[in-house]
DNA sequence: TGACTGTTATATTATGTGTATAACAGATAT
DNA sequence: ATATCTGTTATACACATAATATAACAGTCA
């Protein structure tokens, strides 16, 4: 599980950190019950501090991908990724809306939409699966 | 148009702004040539500082939405929007993989996936359309 | 005991957001 | 011409967030 940061990113680190574990448990290169590396060394590889890292990691336990415990660490959850609730479809739809928005003003279409959406959907189907 | 802004979102100010503009353009209700408020007008109409409208003006006119003049104010770009080039299809996938990847973490098939894109998108269709 | 975990507490620096005033420059209508 | 409207620019201030730097604390485990 190699991290790379764009430190010149808009976004934080702390959230570029917690989407690219997202992407990493979509992936399924992290499984439940997975260990993560320790705040300390692994703010160490990435060159960071481990409050920034704390951070993503606290994120994720309160999103319910993580569990964090005093002296195991951080593992990612045993029972799975808390399905979508009726919460989470509207915080979903309300982050999509504007992207949507602007895409239909500079002329994509619904098909060439929903084609890129598929994509980067099975993107995530052809990785992790070490069997060969 | 009306403006509606949520004073305890993430979101800033000028964001929220700028993204009911654009979204004001997607569904027809802002058409190529229209006239928008001025910053004053449009500030003391929503209750914030014209420096916050202007801020969401000057972002939507480096984005090709608005074209800007001295005296005439702000209006919706005659010309249309730029159509995607290379680089606002890669900033897209960008913005989308992190959410699509959290949508596939929380049992979020394919084709769910696509079927709200495609509401959301067909939303745009649905307004502005003053032909009865 | 020593080394490792997450946790908490402070402090500092830098940046972004939003507001508040004020003044400037150009266009337009009276 | 003068008053009024535009966007523009310049300062300044308050507030929150991001990221860092140290340090200490409290469990766990070899």
């Amino acid at each position: 599980m190699l991290i790379q940061l764009d430190m010149e990113s808009k976004d934080p680190l702390y959230t570029q950190l917690r989407n690219q574990i997202v992407e990493g448990i979509a992936s399924n290169r992290l499984k439940p019950g997975d260990a993560l590396p320790s705040v300390r060394s692994l703010a160490q590889d990435i060159g960071i501090n481990l409050h920034t890292v704390n951070k993503a990691y606290k994120q994720l336990e309160h999103e319910g991908f993580l569990v964090i415990q005093r002296q195991k660490g951080a593992l990612i959850h045993p029972d799975g990724v808390p399905q979508a609730d009726d919460f989470y479809w509207m915080e979903l739809s309300k982050a999509l809306r504007p992207m949507i928005a602007e895409a239909k003003c500079r002329g994509i279409d619904e098909h060439q939409l929903t084609t890129l959406c598929q994509e980067i959907y099975q993107s995530f189907n052809k990785k992790g699966d070490s069997s060969s």
